[in-house]
Formats: C-alpha cells, structure tokens, sequence
DNA sequence: TCAAAAGTGTTCACCGTACACCCATGT
DNA sequence: ACATGGGTGTACGGTGAACACTTTTGA
C-alpha cells in the first residue's frame, strides 16, 4: 500500500463524486459509470475523479460532471458528505466528497458508452463504499422534497400535477395524491399556474392545467415546523 | 504560495476541524483555541487539525479534540460540511472537514490555556473561514432540535423542564414556553420522568419535577412532518 | 395568607390527508 | 350518453402555541 507521503505530512489523494439523480420512465435513476479498469473491475461507480490542484470541491465536480453530461443540464447540486473510511480504497488512500446532483425530467442528456442510467432502488454491483453514497443522496432528496421546493429540480419547466405527482412518488417512493400534492405546493408558494392546458389525450378527460415552479434556486419553504420562534402579529 | 504536488497527483493537506458547541451561563458558546503564531497570529480558531495517514476524519477530530477537552464530555458529533475554497488558507492548499460536537450543559471540561469558550453569537476576530463554519454549526443545531432528540446532548442526564426551555431558548435564540416544551417532548417519547424532583428555592414555589432523556443517541423524532407515507391503519 | 414557580386544562388556528363530488373533454 | 381524467369542496385528526387556572411549596 503506497500511503499518504513523509515525515508529520499526511497528504491524501481527494476526489469529488456525484450522486446524478433524474426521474425516468416514473423511476428515479442514478447515473453510474462502469469500471474499465481495477480495481473493482466491471463494477460500478459513480462519477467524478480527483481534485485538481487550485479548484474547489464544488467546481472539481461540475468540471468531471462535464464529461459525463452537460452541466447545464444540472437544475441542483449540494454537498453531502465525506467519507473518509482508510480502507474505502483497496489500493491508495483516498477520501471522496460526494455532491448531490439533480436532473429535470425533461432532459435527456448525451452520456458516454460507459455510462448509463440504473433504477436507484435497484443498483447493480457498486465499487467501494459508492453504494452507501448512492443511499445517503436518496435520503437527502426524499427529506428535503419535505420543507423544500427541491421539486424544481425534478420537474421541467413546465408541468401538470399528476404528472409531478408522479415525480414526487418516484422519488418518495410511495403515492402522492396529486389534489392534495397541488394545494400544499400552491400554499406554500412553490408553484404557479401557468394559464396554459394540456388538451386530453384519445381517452378524453378534462385538460389539465400547466404549472411551473416560482423559483429555480433552493429555497426552505416549510422551515421551522415545530418550535418555531414566536409570531409577530 | 506552495500549492498541490506534481504532475497529475494533485495532493491536499485535509484537517478536521470541530464547532464545539455548549450551553454555558443560558448562552449558547462555542470553544475557540488562539493562534499563538502565523498565519492569522492572535485570532480565534476551530480546534482540529491535520488528518493522519490511517485515521477516518471522525476518529481524526476525537483524537485532536482529546487534547482540548474529555471526549468523553461529547454527547454527539456529526459531520456539518468540508471546506476547500482554495483561497481559504493564505499559505498552503489546505481542505477542511468540519464536525458539529455537543457538550452537556452539566459538564465544565478543563481547557488548556489558550483554548476558551466563546459566545457563539459574539465572535471575536476569526481565522480563515472558521466564522462561516461556525454560522454553519449553529444552524445544524437549531435545525435539529425541531426534528430530532439532539436535546439529550445539551443537558445535563437529569434536568427540570425550566432548566431545559433554558438550552432550548439558548440554541434556537428565541423563547420556548416550558409548560408546551413538556408537552410536545413528552408525546414524542423524547424525555420521560424520572419520578425524582427538585426541592423549590428560598422564594418558594412547586418543587420542580426530573426528567431525562429516553435516548442518548440522536433520534429523528418528527420525520415526515409532510408528504409522510400514507398510515397503514 | 401571599407570592412564586410548576403543572394541567382548554381553546384556537392551521395543516395535511382522505374522500366525495363536480367539471371538461373525447368517443 | 358515458367513460376518463382533472379539479373543488369538505370533513377529520393531529399538532403546536397561547393562556387561564390549579397545585405545591417557602416565607
């Protein structure tokens, strides 16, 4: 094992790794990238490489992101966590600092050969601790589509509600009955009514109307749900 | 500026720093270590420091935490958030891991000379970005009193419900009613009575009744307070 | 007997969910 | 007409906050 460098100077190799979400055909999906060469050989992984020299975590990711898909295409990204286990890597010591990124569902990005979309609740075999990545990005999501308007990042940018209704369950994981899903998203100023309609499809059906998030940029909208400071009436 | 290693092996000092956070005297402070020499010489650090070859981060900041206060005076430690701005040490390219760690308001650690407890709303002059992190720390703490048990970390094993709206109001800023703190604590299961209580002061007054902590762990007690899964009844 | 502090009961507003019902469209 | 999917109205349970009132103590 070639680890960290000499005297009283514990230098470790750093990487940025994203965990790439989007919702497709109704369920959510990771962008992983398949190992050519060992270690973990044939498994999967997820994207992203070494930090460069004078970049911040942040810009390291979007910059490997880059290779991968179009960073525009990339409505959200957060930081998640550190892992920092000395036996993650078979090989060199080598600490990871996993992003949470968002994909609309409307887009479908060019990616390369190597990489491809898998259902997030059904991973195939994962190189190193990437699969305990993969599960702390789903908590975050499903936690902050609770007292945030994350779902932006989900639906394009325009919408009807069974449609994002749908999104919400993909990513939840369990129904959300799109009646209730638009008076909670419209209380809370998330989401607007476009004034557009769809028209019903060959089995007829009322229209359904369009909507689309107010804002495009996280915002907590249901902060302080409990204890929350006194109200200045 | 000295920065990275050679060709393509982009290599980072990392260090884990801590936002030692404690109620003291019914305010919210933070422990701060002063920088005896450059860089920043003479203003207020995070304690921490740089990461050794063969530890994890976690055990990294238990370790240089030791020789601030008992670890064993942590009730919890999580990590918040890493830092690599490359532009946030004047000197040498350096990522910072930061840990949010409780210390109960019943202990009085004994701290080296240069090490201190500040109010974490009044910093004095801070070194490289720790004031940021800091920021970060409070809001990690006021966040999760209002979901979780993280309570059991700021008091003390047995305490009065007083006592504890005290830590509460302390950490969140604002005034908690006791008599519904109790309430709300209770019927989540996060504190029980000790059937124990406190004889009253010299000015009187019903004898305060002891409670404790269910759970010295952290807990999420409220999740799903929206878009819950539907109940199986 | 009175003040002080703790604890209980009650009320209120709000929110999320469930569900019945109405509306608009295609066949 | 009628099926289909969207949208509205309504009722219910739960929860947190506010506040009045009762209980228990010391002086």
């Amino acid at each position: 094992m070639t680890r960290g460098a000499g005297e009283g100077e514990p230098l470790a190799g750093h990487e940025a790794l994203a965990v790439v979400l989007q919702i497709r055909a109704g369920e959510l999906c990771v962008l992983l990238w398949r190992r050519a060469l060992p270690p973990c050989e044939g498994e999967w992984s997820l994207p992203g490489g070494r930090l460069g020299p004078d970049e911040s975590l942040g810009a390291s990711i979007r910059r490997q992101l880059a290779q991968k898909v179009d960073v525009r295409d990339l409505a959200h990204l957060e930081q998640l966590e550190t892992r920092s286990d000395p036996g993650r890597h078979p090989d060199r010591r080598t600490l990871a600092t996993a992003y949470l990124g968002l994909v609309p569902a409307h887009i479908d990005p060019v990616v390369p050969e190597d990489t491809g979309w898998h259902p997030a609740a059904d991973l195939p075999p994962m190189a190193f601790d990437h699969a305990a990545i993969v599960r702390s990005g789903r908590l975050r999501l499903r936690a902050k589509l609770g007292y945030t308007n994350v779902g932006f990042a989900l639906a394009p940018p325009e919408f009807t509600m069974s449609e994002l209704s749908g999104y919400y369950r993909a990513a939840l994981g369990y129904d959300v009955a799109a009646t209730n899903l638009r008076r909670v998203l419209l209380r809370r100023g998330q989401i607007e009514e476009t004034g557009r309609s769809v028209p019903s499809g060959r089995s007829g059906g009322r229209p359904a109307a369009l909507f689309r998030f107010r804002a495009r940029e996280l915002e907590i909208t249901d902060a302080f749900a409990v204890l929350r400071p006194p109200e200045r009436t």
